[in-house]
RNA sequence: GGGCGUAUAGCUCAGCGGUAGAGCACCUCCCUUACAAGGAGGUGGUCGCAGGUUCGAUCCCUGCUGCGCCCACCA
């Protein structure tokens, strides 16, 4: 094993003066482990920062939601944006190109209490002897402080972080490990907090007490871009509010709310409810008068036209509430059930009565004994009717949202503001997509964007907000003037450290100060990757070296999230785009094209599959999976993977043996040898252009389909006189052809299957290929052009002969006494000018005649000998 | 309901204004001096439907239909 240096590039290899070095069985088994290991100790893939803007390409890489285990798509994917950079890194790019762990937030925390069956209680003090149960039971979890809570979460992380970058490691990315980052660790949580105070300071962040989103399981508001719609089974109850001219009936899916409603709207030209528009009604079971009021958002013909704002029972009751300056009126808590104290607007005995059968109910129970209580009370208008409606759930709930009203973090992102929402839009119309019509994805979620982002969370293992509050002489939080601490204090936990001017026994007192309880969401802080991958503020060298970026790679399916909230940041700190591409990837299904889900359990685990298929074939599969196209995972793929990198194993073992081991243009002189020289040189072309557009999936199938039929027919068709039994010069012209293609093929492969590439190139060249020149014509495949034509008219001639071999059953060592080509007589001449090779390669021992005809294809008649030599 | 994508061989997909392609599967043959976890040869398609543009349409345009994804839809 010849080792390499760091840096050792060698662009256009030359004459092998070192030995040649093929090994006995080359075989595809341990070339991870081992080339890792190398590339480790030579740093292969370490990012030189002396380098300038114009010489880097920086990659902005989804850092991966360390919770258990990847997918086989994500192994995909993260394949394909190592394809770009190995190829920009040939391209003589000198590629940053970071990985990070994004190991804060909520899915990290439902793993730490599904595995360990603990919970976050934050009341309680902090156990520094905790150990985890035995055997976690995850209907009854052990309830833990926040900083013993957090310590799990930094355990578990930690060990799934290990395997993760081993993971990384074995599939070959070409990661410099060296600037890898975590989203909850120091330098993250810092960005994250001067990100939010210069957002805070611009007023482009903002505190405010409303309406918001609210996980009842979580306990959490969730933002816009997490919401999922649903289908949900209910009933419409049909209900009776009386009002001074009789009874308006309403019809409601959510008849627990009653006690929440503050009016009854329908729309302003509905002429059914027009004479008692500004009149009220009293709700039904609690009596509590509500104005009748018109808005236009009500539709006529949905329901009864009518409809019963509660606060809040959906997002258009907010609108209602907020256009119609209608007062609160809560009755569901955070925790999901009905308020257990009375609320004060139900006044009478019955109210007071009704209301303690529903109190501390689940909405769903407290739905069922609104129902029985509205039956009872002559109220309900007929049996319910099923439906199924569509309700919005937080992602990675199982219950639906409910609305409440609390304080939380925004920061603007055009959802309120239509001229911010123009400038968002510009911003991506500058970049650069792949495929270009995820564009339009990105373009339709900003626009259809209907409030700004909220980012706090009400939760614990996530970036804390850098801001106190001042408390004052009657013991209330001053929200309207935050006390943040100076950037150089970053990064802060306002939980544990006191704010300047006070000290901690001011924590909680009046004239003293409290702390923001909240975190920030993950994508709060993930929407900064560039800014912490790049070292923004701490490293402005390095910054400003990678900054804007020149690709982000990530999937589909977070478009709405990561890609927009990265623009949002970048827009607002550094007047751009964090980059200028965006290659947009797809899913992997699972076989029946259903997205792969834990829960489903049809996750399809990559260890098992790289191990049995090894990285590279995997890697090829990655590479014939094109940008935005979603795939049916499929085995069979990784077969014809593996036949490739042992094909290419065989096949330069061949060469290789053949003598041809330096790679001379100049030595090319015969007909076939140049034709296929000529061939190769549209495949360079082809490929690099490819690569340039993001299309590796074109650069892999121009080279392979190249590669094949090198390997079928060209070698074949040469292989007799590489050997050299006949002519010094012919022999010459076809080892130099040989060898050529030979380095040019692996290095336009490397990409894709680095692992064989590697091992290939270590037995005759010098230095990583990793770091070897991409090929080009002008460097590598100089000299005269020649009519390519004419190894593909001779390879069809072959294939003609080996036909007549077939027809008749016998081998194909089989000799041929004499061969009638028919065809156009300008192909004949062709065929003509590399007889010989075709003579060698068909074993024919006899004439060779040319009989020219008005056909377009060549057709073969051959005599064979009975039998083989 | 709005947007986007897609429809090509049994399957997965490429292609593209000029006589239909690949891989897999299938069939036949060959244990051939690089490769039997190989190799060679072969079967197989009115390119979703209907119009239009064109000398010519799988490709461009229009409409329809199917499928998929994103968004909206909680009275």
């Amino acid at each position: 094993m010849t080792s390499t240096l760091p840096g050792s590039a060698s662009g256009i290899t030359t004459a092998a003066s070192r030995p040649v070095v093929v090994p006995e069985r080359p075989a595809l088994e341990g070339l991870e482990d081992k080339w890792d290991l190398i590339w480790q100790a030579n740093g292969t893939y370490r990012f030189d920062r002396s380098k300038t803007r114009d010489q880097i390409y920086s990659i902005d890489t989804p850092p991966p939601t360390v919770s258990g285990t990847l997918h086989f798509g994500s192994v995909c994917s993260y394949t394909q944006c190592d394809l770009v950079a190995r190829y920009q890194r040939m391209r003589g790019k000198e590629v940053f190109y970071p990985m990070g762990w994004d190991d804060n937030g909520l899915p990290t925390e439902r793993r730490v209490q599904n595995f360990y069956g603990v919970r976050c209680d934050p009341r309680l003090p902090y156990d520094p002897g905790f150990t985890p149960p035995e055997k976690p039971d995850s209907k009854r979890q052990v309830p833990v402080s926040r900083r013993n809570f957090i310590e799990l979460c930094q355990q578990l992380t930690a060990t799934d972080e290990v395997a993760f970058e081993q993971l990384f490691r074995t599939l070959g990315l070409s990661v410099d490990w060296s600037y890898l980052y975590t989203t909850i660790g120091d330098a993250s949580r810092a960005v994250s907090q001067r990100a939010f105070l210069r957002n805070l300071g611009r007023d482009e962040a903002y505190q405010a007490l409303g309406p918001t989103l609210w996980d009842v399981t979580f306990q959490t508001a969730v933002a816009q871009a997490e919401l999922e719609a649903r289908e949900y089974a209910g009933h419409y109850y049909r209900v009776a509010f009386q009002g001074d001219q009789g009874p308006i009936h309403i019809e409601t899916t959510r008849p627990e709310l009653i006690g929440a409603c503050v009016a009854l709207i329908a729309h302003p030209d509905d002429e059914r409810y027009q004479p008692i528009f500004g009149r009220t009604v009293r709700t039904p079971i609690f009596g509590v008068e509500v104005p009748v009021l018109a808005h236009p958002a009500a539709e006529p013909d949905k329901g009864a036209g009518i409809a019963m704002c509660c606060t809040f029972g959906d997002l258009t009751d907010v609108q209602w509430w907020r256009e119609l300056q209608l007062p609160v009126r809560t009755i569901i808590g955070r925790d999901g059930r009905i308020l257990r104290e009375r609320p004060d607007w139900l006044t009478s005995d019955d109210a007071s009565a009704a209301y303690d059968v529903i109190a501390g109910k689940t909405t769903f129970t407290a739905r069922q004994e609104m129902a029985r209580l509205l039956t009872e009370s002559g109220d309900l208008g007929g049996d319910p009717m099923p439906t199924q409606r569509m309700t919005n759930f937080y992602e990675k709930g199982d219950k639906p949202l409910e609305i409440v009203a609390t304080r939380q973090w925004y920061i603007r992102n055009g959802g309120r503001d239509a001229e911010l929402r123009r400038i968002l839009i510009e911003r991506g119309d500058k970049i650069t997509w792949a495929p270009p019509y995820m564009h339009h994805r990105y373009t339709n979620w900003v626009d259809g964007l209907s409030g700004d982002w909220l980012v706090s969370r009400q939760r614990f293992f996530g970036v804390p907000f850098p801001v106190w509050y001042p408390i004052d002489a009657d013991g209330e939080l001053r929200y309207d003037e935050p006390l943040v601490p100076g950037e150089d204090e970053l990064p802060i936990d306002p939980t544990s450290q006191s704010p300047s001017g006070y000290d901690e026994s001011h924590r909680g007192q009046p004239n003293g100060f409290a702390a923001d309880p909240d975190v920030m969401d993950t994508w709060a802080t993930s929407s900064l990757t560039p800014q912490i991958g790049g070292r923004w503020e701490t490293d402005s060298d390095l910054f400003e070296r990678v900054f804007p970026m020149d690709l982000c790679t990530q999937a589909h399916d977070i478009i709405r999230t990561w890609l927009f909230s990265r623009i949002v940041r970048s827009h607002f700190e550094h007047d751009s785009a964090p980059w200028r591409s965006a290659m947009i990837q797809g899913f992997v299904l699972d076989p029946d094209r259903k997205k792969m889900s834990k829960s489903k359990g049809n996750v399809t685990v990559p260890t098992e599959l790289l191990r049995h298929y090894g990285s590279d074939a995997i890697r090829w599969r990655a590479g014939s999976l094109r940008p935005g196209q979603d795939s049916a995972f499929d085995e069979n793929p990784l077969r014809v993977g593996r036949r490739l990198a042992v094909k290419i194993l065989n096949a330069s073992n061949f060469v290789l043996n053949l003598g041809a081991t330096s790679p001379d243009p100049r030595l090319i002189d015969r007909p076939l040898d140049l034709a296929m020289i000529q061939r190769l040189r549209e495949v360079v072309v082809e490929a690099t252009d490819a690569f340039e557009r993001l299309d590796y999936t074109t650069a892999l199938e121009v080279t392979e389909r190249f590669f094949w039929s090198f390997c079928d027919d060209y070698l074949e068709l040469v292989k007799e006189r590489a050997y050299g039994t006949r002519d010094d010069a012919g022999t010459a012209s076809a080892t130099a052809a040989l060898a050529t293609a030979l380095s040019v093929q692996l290095r336009l492969l490397a990409p894709f299957l680095p692992y064989v590439t590697e091992e290939v190139w270590s037995w005759w060249q010098d230095g990583s290929i990793h770091r070897g020149a991409w090929p080009t014509v002008e460097a590598d495949l100089a000299g005269s052009y020649h009519d390519p034509q004419v190894l593909e008219t001779t390879s069809e001639a072959l294939a003609g002969v080996r036909g007549a071999k077939s027809a008749a059953k016998v081998s194909m060592r089989t000799q041929v006494s004499r061969v009638v080509l028919h065809g156009p007589d300008d192909r004949l001449r062709l065929i003509a000018e590399a007889v010989d090779d075709l003579r060698a390669a068909g074993r024919i021992v006899g004439d060779v005649v040319f009989e020219p005809t008005q056909q377009t294809g060549i057709t073969v008649v051959a005599d064979v000998v009975a039998s083989a030599v």
